[in-house]
RNA sequence: GCCGUCGUAGCUCAGUUGGUUAGAGCGUCUGACUGUGGCUCAGAAGGCCAUAGGUUCGAAUCCUAUCGGCGGUACCA
């Protein structure tokens, strides 16, 4: 040992065979539904340079928040905005060991991807905001951030499955992104009143705070913020915390932003009027009546109206996706329509309390995003499952259904047989029937059998001496005895039913058809 | 990060106001059963009571720090 214990990371996982078989169909379903809206599969690597990735780089003061980051140990030339080398005073490329980072999310780097392929056409002037080319994928995969709490289902490795539309402005792109989150979820096994997409539009948002005063990136950060925790603390609690501050139920001073109370008070009666459950329409009526003609939230409700108009006609109904005036997003680079989906279904946890794991997709449009890398504005609109969340989600709540299939045991007694055990194991494999000799340095039978049992096999092989000389195989049926096992009385009856002689020249297709049954 | 709370066998937990040798159930292993798991019976192993200091004649129990879990809060590209 090196003053290490072998264990792992905090906040990362081993992944059992269970839980990769649950988030492979996961992904699977998914990715199908995601291809029958037009979105290709692609890969980007786990590793970027930091300085494409966003602005989170270290040795700044935001430095390594939330993100893994290091050196690269190679050293590679310093670039300048054009592209070009940078050169010292003598003439020399600057050489620099860059920083590097692990993703933690895969639009960060879609946006590197999409800025890579056309950074020499922007540079020659050849690329506008109109000309940027379509372009929509879809991508699924480890993401990584330095969380400083772990809650359950909140890892620091965990998987995203993402798709984005890049270089369309237009909101149907946001109003498919719902269709698709809603498809995607209800292809994956969710029910149809187990989930809500609930969607928004961060211009409403932003008008509303214009006309009451708020505005710049800064003031209306430290507002939404607040807003966004309206689920959790409510109408009162925000205007709390726009104001004086409030303490919690644990005693915590949580400290206000020192808004002037009537701008607080104006917020929360903004928000009072979206607190219970309306249809759509409803709601669009609602925005219309407080439009003063900001031309921010004007513009925002027309989004709106629009994505409504498409759902409408698609048939997606409230019961499917809902919109929320109150949903904010945490992120900074929406620009529009945000979207997320709230989880409903419910879980008791190890205390008995009932317990939910709230939001499981997430997404929006960021039109600014490719634009940090490439200097011109090209839109894009996408959404994200977070996979592992949600995998989480469907075994606590009792809605993993994966079936997993054992393979079939060969118990071995006798080296000289290893000729015929692996003949057997051909035989079925070649039937399609996966099998496993055991291998195991204990070979009583019992091990073996319970090797058998702790890997859930259906069936166990036994052929000893006396089997061989007699042509015959032993099959013992490990389905029908776990089957059986509560009714347990008499041990060598109980043997009789679930194991019986088959003659070797049979064995394939009496396991195929007791594999079947 | 901050506040609170908890930390006793592999797991779930008992453990009286500080008092001798720290318990149970489940699981594991062994045997009854030398080629047959689950049922049954008998037995065994397994603990520096999270770690390090301190108070005390005496600490699992009280105090302090550290680490880890949980809850809340902050942050979340």
């Amino acid at each position: 040992m090196n003053g290490m214990i072998p264990k792992k990371i905090k906040g990362f996982r081993d992944i059992d065979p269970e839980l990769n078989e649950l988030r492979r169909s996961v992904v699977k379903k998914a990715g199908e539904v995601y291809e029958l809206y037009g979105f290709r599969h692609w890969d980007t690597p786990v590793l970027e340079y930091a300085e494409n990735l966003g602005k989170y780089l270290p040795d700044k003061e935001t430095v390594a928040e939330g993100v893994y980051s290091f050196r690269n140990p190679e050293t590679e030339p310093v670039y300048k905005d054009d592209g070009s080398e940078l050169r010292d005073d003598s003439d020399f490329v600057v050489m620099d060991n860059h920083h590097i980072a692990m993703r933690y999310d895969l639009t960060a780097p879609l946006a590197r991807m999409y800025a890579e392929e056309l950074f020499m056409q922007s540079q020659k002037g050849q690329l506008t905001t109109k000309n940027a080319p379509l372009f929509k994928r879809y991508q699924y995969g480890p993401v990584y951030r330095f969380e400083a709490k772990l809650d359950p289902g909140r890892f620091r490795e965990f998987w995203q499955l993402d798709f984005d539309t890049v270089g369309t402005a237009d909101v149907s792109a946001d109003a498919e992104s719902c269709m698709i989150l809603s498809d995607a979820l209800e292809t994956i096994g969710l029910d149809r009143n187990s989930y809500l997409v609930k969607v928004n539009n961060r211009k409403i948002l932003s008008g509303f705070l214009e006309t009451i005063g708020i505005s710049g990136a800064e003031n209306e950060g430290n507002v939404l913020r607040i807003i966004d925790k309206i689920d959790k603390i409510g109408v009162e609690g925000i205007s709390y915390e726009l104001g004086r501050g409030r303490k919690d139920s644990s005693g915590a001073l949580i400290p206000g932003l020192g808004l002037d109370p009537t701008i607080a008070k104006k917020i929360g009666g903004y928000f009072e009027q979206f607190t219970e459950e309306k249809s759509r329409s409803e709601i669009i009526e609602n925005l219309s009546s407080l439009n003063s003609g900001n031309e921010k939230f004007t513009e925002g409700l027309d989004e709106l109206i629009k994505i409504d108009n498409i759902l409408q006609a698609s048939g997606y109904d409230e019961k499917r996706v809902l919109f929320s005036p109150a949903i904010v997003r945490g992120l900074g680079y929406y620009t529009g329509p945000v979207y997320e989906v709230e989880s409903l279904l419910t879980f008791t946890d190890s205390k008995g309390n009932l317990r939910k794991v709230g939001s499981i997709c997430g997404g929006g449009r960021y039109d600014g995003l490719v634009e940090r890398l490439l200097g011109i504005k090209v839109p894009a609109a996408g959404a994200s499952i977070g996979v592992d969340r949600l995998c989480e989600l469907l075994v606590l709540s009792g809605n993993a259904n994966v079936k997993m299939d054992a393979p079939v045991l060969i118990a071995v007694f006798d080296d000289e047989l290893m000729g015929e055990y692996q003949k057997m194991a051909a035989e079925l494999r070649n039937a399609g029937v996966s099998t496993e000799i055991y291998y195991g340095a204990e070979r009583g039978l019992k091990k073996q059998l319970g090797y058998a049992d702790k890997m859930n096999s259906p069936v166990c092989l036994l052929l000893g001496s006396d089997e061989f000389e007699k042509g015959i195989v032993t099959v013992r049926d490990l389905k029908l005895g776990n089957e059986l096992s509560d009714s347990i009385t008499n041990k060598d009856e109980w043997k009789q039913r679930v194991q019986k002689e088959v003659p070797r020249n049979e064995l394939v297709s009496v396991i195929k058809q007791l594999l079947h049954h």
